[in-house]
RNA sequence: GCCUCCAUAGCUCAGCUGGAUAGAGCAACGGUUUUCUAAACCGUGGGUCACAGGUUCGAAUCCUGUUGGGGGUACCA
């Protein structure tokens, strides 16, 4: 039993017998207490004042004192309006960061049993990686980590989207334009060449579009008309029907952007343990359609397409498959989903996908929930906000995306500079440079990004540079650097005896205390689907040790066992520090 | 039109299921180092929590409406 469950438990038997009353423990109501408050707990006593019949101040404290005689850990209690404050003893929070948070395995859940499967990236082979993408990858990679922190056994998956008209154009505008271009050839990044060629035909089939509407054809007319897009219908068509030099040109192009996205993956520290891809899964769904039109879910239009009438939800009619018999994209999706039920078994099935596809995603859930499957109920969408430009919109097919690949390059080149300008590299070798630069870059870039809420949209100013001080990445990594080198220092290794010094300070206990928050927070991260809880705890766990750094002597300490107590919430600290950083997908040095 | 998300300091953002005087960082200004790492710490200034009602002992938080912005809206994915 945890202190704050023995103290509803308390307080509900201190309601029973003061107020012979009978409320149950969810009437109450524990915050931490705030900074210029004596205490670190407080129970709020206007809810309770409907039971007392008395003022919030007396109910206070007459809860006060049935606490401090029933509950050991607490010491004494001053009660501010409705405000009950709590002093717990030092002793307590002495003995909690001994046994639990110097323990390798504080913050290791115990195995939940449940499966839960996170969908992201599900990249179009058609283009490099963008910004946007760069805030899923970390978005889904993080919820993921903290899943499993939480004690899930996490399926990431990667639903490739290698197929399409959109893939067509770059094929078409490669073959037409490329002069057999390869990587090799031209020494650009697999996925970045065959972007290229992604832009060219869209500035050809532009071109052609004018041409047309000079001719006299409106925009709408040019737009089907043009030759080149009229090309990449075929392709498509072609590629359906199983052309070999079609698929054969699709399977060369898809392996240079496997290997680019390969490189990107690799540099951001994402992984997955499956892929799907949609070439293989365009076609499901039909059977689901078959199962939705029998049970009298979906219906027929007299064309022979086949909707689903949502307008009882408040939504509208929607089409699910085409008259010719063609799948839409929720057709596919409902028979992947199926399929990776299939699969996995999972109980929890969470896309990470922009919000752009909210509508997509609630009409998708209603309908595997209306056709009966066990599994809807676990299926979740996290719904992230666009990054935008202060141009605007970010747009592959126009060239205005903030690329992916340059992003972080610039990052880790601006660590590089960075450090170098602080002098903090001497002794390292040029590898250990070079992986400093990197962990640096990348978690400026990976804080900035992940310690937003993820249903914010994002604004990105590519003539500001993301800061490396203040809330940063790079300031939480120095916390955990600076914290090493007193352990280094001081050769600690956590098997050292101690024992309780008398009493802590307020800084000592502040830092106790918000150590303990920790399982708090991975379990709100993990309901919230939220790593930006995480983030902005592990900023505030940073900054409290910092304050304690600055104001309590360690090394210099003769009292010995002081100086191993200090040491041993230090390391408890940075041991926090890392494992918060970890579930963002962000390293943290030893030394920088 | 309808649906949906967002609006907090000059800028970027926190603010947990309603609780005490709304907090950080950046930017501005001032201070701290004969060094346990100054990528740090301490301080000053900066707010009609978009606006108007409502519920409540209590509202940035919940409800309704208004304004402004993003996104979606049936055979693109």
């Amino acid at each position: 039993m945890t202190l704050e469950q023995k103290i509803l438990f308390h307080l509900s038997e201190a309601v029973k017998t003061i107020y012979q009353s009978t409320t149950e423990t969810n009437q109450f109501n524990l915050q931490e207490t705030r900074k210029e408050f004596e205490g670190q707990i407080t129970v709020v006593t206007f809810p309770i004042t409907r039971i007392s019949k008395k003022s919030p101040e007396q109910t206070g404290e007459d809860l006060g004192n049935y606490l401090k005689a029933n509950v050991d850990e607490i010491i004494s209690f001053n009660v501010i309006k409705g405000f009950l404050n709590l002093v717990i003893s030092d002793e307590y929070w002495f003995q909690q960061l001994k046994n639990e948070y110097l323990n390798p395995n504080y913050g290791i859940m115990p195995t939940s049993g449940k499966k839960v499967m996170v969908e992201y990236s599900s990249p179009n082979t058609n283009k490099p990686l963008h910004l946007g993408h760069i805030r899923n990858n970390l978005l889904g990679y993080s919820v993921a980590e903290i899943l499993a922190a939480n004690g899930n056994e996490v399926i990431k998956t990667n639903l490739v989207n290698d197929r399409g008209i959109h893939i067509c154009k770059s094929m078409l505008a490669w073959q037409k334009f490329g002069n057999g271009e390869t990587p090799e050839s031209s020494g650009l990044k697999g996925d970045h060449l065959v972007g290229k060629y992604y832009v060219i035909f869209d500035k050809e089939y532009k071109k052609q579009q004018d041409e047309l509407k000079a001719k006299g054809q409106s925009e709408e007319e040019a737009k089907k008309n043009a030759a080149l897009i009229q090309e990449a219908q075929q392709m498509l068509q072609a590629w359906e029907a199983g052309d070999e030099a079609v698929i054969t040109l699709w399977k060369t192009m898809n392996s240079w952007v496997y290997a680019g996205f390969e490189q990107t993956y690799s540099k951001l520290g994402v992984d997955f343990q499956k892929f799907y891809y949609e070439s293989d899964t365009y076609l499901l769904g039909k059977d689901i359609i078959d199962e939705g039109l029998s049970k009298g879910i979906f219906f027929k239009k007299p064309d022979g397409s086949v909707w689903i009438d949502l307008t009882t939800e408040g939504l509208d009619e929607k089409l699910v498959l085409r008259a010719d018999g063609t799948s839409v994209y929720i057709t596919q999706d409902l028979g992947t989903a199926q399929l990776k039920y299939n699969d996995f078994g999972m109980e929890e099935s969470i896309y990470v996908v922009g919000n752009e596809q909210d509508y997509h995603f609630k009409v998708l859930f209603l309908i595997l929930e209306k056709l009966g499957k066990s599994w809807a109920k676990g299926l979740y969408h996290l719904s992230y906000g666009m990054v935008d430009l202060p141009t605007g919109k970010m747009k592959s097919r126009e060239g205005t995306v903030v690329d992916a690949d340059d992003l972080i390059d610039e990052m880790v080149a601006t660590a590089k500079q960075r450090t170098e300008e602080l002098g903090k590299v001497d002794g390292f070798s040029e590898e250990e440079k070079a992986n400093l630069y990197q962990m640096i870059g990348l978690g400026a870039l990976k804080y900035f990004l992940l310690k937003v809420e993820p249903k914010k949209r994002l604004l990105f100013d590519p003539n500001e540079s993301i800061d490396f001080q203040g809330n940063t990445g790079p300031f939480v990594q120095y916390t955990h650097a600076r914290i090493c080198s007193v352990l280094a220092k001081a050769a600690f290794n956590g098997n050292e005896q101690f024992n309780f010094p008398g009493q802590l300070s307020d800084t000592e206990r502040d830092l106790i205390v918000m150590l303990s928050q920790y399982l708090q927070i991975l379990q709100n991260a993990a309901k919230e689907h939220s790593p930006a809880l995480v983030a902005n705890y592990v900023y505030e766990l940073s900054k409290l040790y910092n304050k304690f750094y600055h104001e309590e002597p360690i090394l210099k300490l003769e009292d010995e066992n002081l100086k191993t107590f200090r040491l041993a919430l230090s390391k408890s600290t940075a041991a926090v520090i890392n494992k918060a950083m970890a579930l963002l997908g962000i390293l943290v040095p030893e030394r920088m």
